[in-house]
DNA sequence: CAGTATCCGCAGCGATACTG
DNA sequence: CAGTATCGCTGCGGATACTG
């Protein structure tokens, strides 16, 4: 690392900045809008969920990727891990206090884009005619 | 493709529900939020920017990657692209009124992200500490 | 039921060099 | 200045099989 990039980093950590390259944020963001995250988080925003309901609410992914995202959510303090200790045992997550809040942001986005989607299919589809 | 799997298909091409997987809405939510899509969109907030101006802002990203992510944004209608026919050419990239109008729940995304970037940060060690 | 373990393909991405 | 072209690799993510 040179000395500028030392520089640039010293002041993203104190800005939170998410433009330069080395702030946290950065990596908070990547995992939010990681390919699964989202949509996980958006998944527990209708209640609480087990593993299974959410690998099939959320289809496509898969139980290592599932497990994966969830395991990362957790460690982020956004999702909460409840163990019943019956036989077999019954997992269920929920979304944290922090995870609920940061629900509201998210869930815009999602619903935005689901609002504007046929619009953006829309202008793709003229893009690509206008060209080879 | 097996026939319930057609059926979830069409389902999602009706209602557009992104928790379906093959629902177009899933492809546009990975592309906003893709690795730089989103701090592209959110460089661009700020106001019209040439190339290499969203290139030093935007910190790590590679040109390959800023110009391929630009043509997927301006494809989607997201992004405008305008050329002025100077010698040598000025390129200026600006948001479109649909890009300007998901800005702000994309905003409102990041700056949440950027608020609480600490309380996430300081949950992830905790729970490090909890595990070899 | 709720995961973990292992293998592996491939595309996303970076680095570098080149062009109109 | 604003990109494209090409190469090479890393690691995401899918498929499959196994476990407490």
């Amino acid at each position: 690392m040179t000395e500028p990039d030392r520089l640039q980093t010293a002041l993203a950590l104190l800005t939170n900045d998410t433009f330069e390259a080395n702030c946290p944020s950065r990596k908070i963001l990547d995992q939010v809008t990681s390919r699964w995250g989202t949509l996980v988080l958006a998944a527990l925003v209708s209640g609480p969920h087990r593993f299974a309901a959410l690998r099939d609410k959320v289809a496509g992914i898969s139980e290592k990727m599932l497990s994966q995202t969830l395991k990362q959510l957790v460690r982020a303090g956004l999702v909460d891990r409840s163990v019943e200790p019956t036989v077999p045992p019954q997992v269920t997550y929920s979304l944290s206090p922090l995870g609920s809040d940061l629900a509201t942001p998210l869930c815009q986005l999602v619903h935005w884009i689901g609002q504007h989607t046929d619009e953006l299919l829309t202008a793709q589809r003229a893009y690509d005619d206008t060209r080879p």
